[in-house]
DNA sequence: CATATAGATAGACGCTTGTCAATATGTAAA
DNA sequence: TTTACATATTGACAAGCGTCTATCTATATG
């Protein structure tokens, strides 16, 4: 993973919103309008966030009809693990 | 940790200088003007990425006279870890 | 003290980002 | 086909960010 990619992930995760975004999925798909109920934002915003969202890798999304589900990408883990040790090594213990 | 202090966090990684300042520290404590020798920046922009990854807890500084020595923070590799069990769980099984 | 050097701060500038209202697109149902 | 609904796109705006030049502060040395 590339700088370019690392920085597009980190930034996807430094906005509070998207964030409460990623914690409403942990406990699996949802749909934008279950999503939109949840948080203080209006329809478009949220659609810019999931965009981000997505875009970087951390959030699979599934078009059923009107509705879009998205969900938590099954490599997200790995991904910012993958940070983690790129930068701050292996082990907590240094 | 709240999500104030994600934030804070991923916006310090968000950015390609800074992650190349990481990369450089991974091998132990540099000074300053070290680190300017190895970066296509001014020192004042040096200044302002250093003030931002150390507000946030990534990188330790030390005073010594005139010189300022930086270091990956003990428990950097901890936190990165805590944000990533926080929204993407314990394991990369899923 | 005067000078030199390392780093921090202030202020300015252009670019990016988060947000919204308005509108467009796509899909389903009447 | 007309209507209703879910989501995406556009355009605008204020706030934030990365960068620079200029200047300030702190420390060491002659």
């Amino acid at each position: 993973m590339n700088d370019r990619e690392t920085v597009k992930i980190c930034k996807a995760l430094a906005d509070e919103n998207r964030l409460n975004i990623l914690r409403l999925l942990r406990n699996g798909e949802l749909c934008a309008c279950h999503l939109l109920e949840d948080l203080h934002i209006t329809q478009p915003t949220l659609s810019h966030h999931m965009k981000l969202l997505c875009d970087c890798g951390l959030v699979d999304y599934r078009k059923d009809g009107k509705w879009m589900h998205y969900s938590i990408a099954k490599d997200a883990h790995a991904k910012l693990s993958a940070v983690t040790t790129e930068y701050f090594g292996e082990e907590e213990s240094r």
